[in-house]
DNA sequence: ACAAAAGTGTTATCAGTACACCCATGC
DNA sequence: GCATGGGTGTACTGATAACACTTTTGT
């Protein structure tokens, strides 16, 4: 028995890959080329996020860990639904059009929009049948659909999260630095963070574990590698009422 | 020309309603009720959201729209979109088979779900078709599909929004004394707040607006009113990356 | 005059901010 | 020995938290 798509149903997922080498927040996608048979014209030629539809046996949340592992092959992976999107003509750009026309689309199609964190090394992009590409989130390249839009939103809900749950080790290795996770901050909150003040609050935290370990094969001081305790931190925390109107 | 239902999509309403007298958040549910016709046999009976599919012309946000003023008769009212339920098995409950046998739902209905702040007292219940019924968030009924699990989450959600963003207003009358203001937190977040440090940190704010004005009818003191000002919030409004991991 | 809710002040503690130099290591 | 990034301490400021009594008003 095949598995039935829900045609006017699709899932897409921003992956977000962090390089804790150039500090850089990146943004998988996929290329989306065809050019016309008679003339040689390109007629579209720019990337689109990952995503396809959901099937009719499975959970939305299923739906977006299967395309996720489809492109990468990895799997318990954060991700967090943030938005659907659904207005009736964000598929009608005309070169959406074009491109639907090959593929089994609804043109009233609503998509749930996930995103993923996860280390851009974690990926390998060599031999991927889909040829997907890291862009750094403020370089991105001509999106289709209404990719772009989903992208910056949901850039906007990470740059909050971020500020009140631990996802950024999420973004980086289980060995880090305190640098690495304030450069991490940093490249995605578009701001300067003081060093001496950002080491101290993350070094008071329980969670934060200092290990038996330094950086090996740098070509500098070697720095001190921590980790985090998400059982310490699960166990300690207790949410804080502030009120911060 | 008719308007043509997405037969497999729709929003619910979370519809909050706070009731400044009796200091209660309250959730706005329409009845639900069958019974069999040879047997007199209660079939279903229960409480679900407002919600209906979304039409083929219009966004979700209109669609969301369209609900809350087709139930209340009430537009511009503050509303969040914060999150898709869509689990195959999300309507399938028996009680929920039976009821569905009645109706024109597809089984495998993706909602969009929404939630919605005003005044309990803004809502004419009274003479309204759909004999809605407001219930405190802290004594649900019995409800039918999935919407417990959409009422519970929404009110995650609002705990969460109302610490970061002013959104208390929303359920407060345009002039209010401080201890409305308080008691809606109170009520809100389940939580006890000392009068005098909440006094101190809210009237020195410059967008909780002094008015020449106090509380009439009362039978007791009557307090100060204030108002806020949205025009001030706005343009002070700067946002802090203060990290709270 | 009394009941009820409004309104008020001080102190201690904690967290955040600003700021500049020395240190350890690999090369 | 030197270049590079790692690592450190202090003083100030502002916000939060704890805490109990007086004042105003309507009845």
């Amino acid at each position: 028995m095949e598995i039935k798509k829900i045609p006017n149903l699709s899932v897409d997922c921003v992956v977000f890959g962090y390089d804790t080498d150039t500090k850089s927040l990146n943004v998988l996608l996929i290329k989306r080329y065809l050019e016309s048979k008679k003339e040689d014209e390109i007629l579209v030629d720019d990337y689109v996020l990952t995503g396809y539809h959901v099937f009719e046996n499975e959970t939305l949340d299923e739906s977006a860990s299967r395309v996720l592992k489809e492109l990468t092959g990895l799997t318990n992976i954060y991700k967090k639904q943030f938005k659907a999107f659904g207005n009736p003509d964000r598929l009608k750009n005309p070169k959406d059009l074009i491109w639907i026309k090959n593929e089994n689309f609804n043109l009233r199609t609503i998509t749930i929009a996930y995103y993923f964190l996860l280390k851009t090394e974690d990926v390998s992009i060599k031999n991927n049948v889909y040829k997907p590409k890291w862009f750094s989130i403020n370089k991105l390249p001509e999106l289709g659909f209404d990719h772009q839009q989903i992208i910056l939103e949901a850039y906007e809900d990470l740059k909050i999260k971020c500020l009140q749950d631990p996802i950024i080790f999420e973004l980086l290795p289980d060995k880090f630095t305190i640098n690495d996770v304030q450069d991490a901050y940093q490249s995605i909150l578009g701001i300067e963070i003081d060093n001496r003040n950002f080491r101290r609050k993350l070094i008071n935290k329980k969670y934060i574990v200092s290990l038996d370990e330094k950086q090996v094969g740098v070509s500098k001081k070697p720095a001190q590698l921590y980790m985090f305790s998400k059982d310490v931190y699960d166990k300690m925390f207790q949410k804080n009422y502030l009120i911060s109107i």
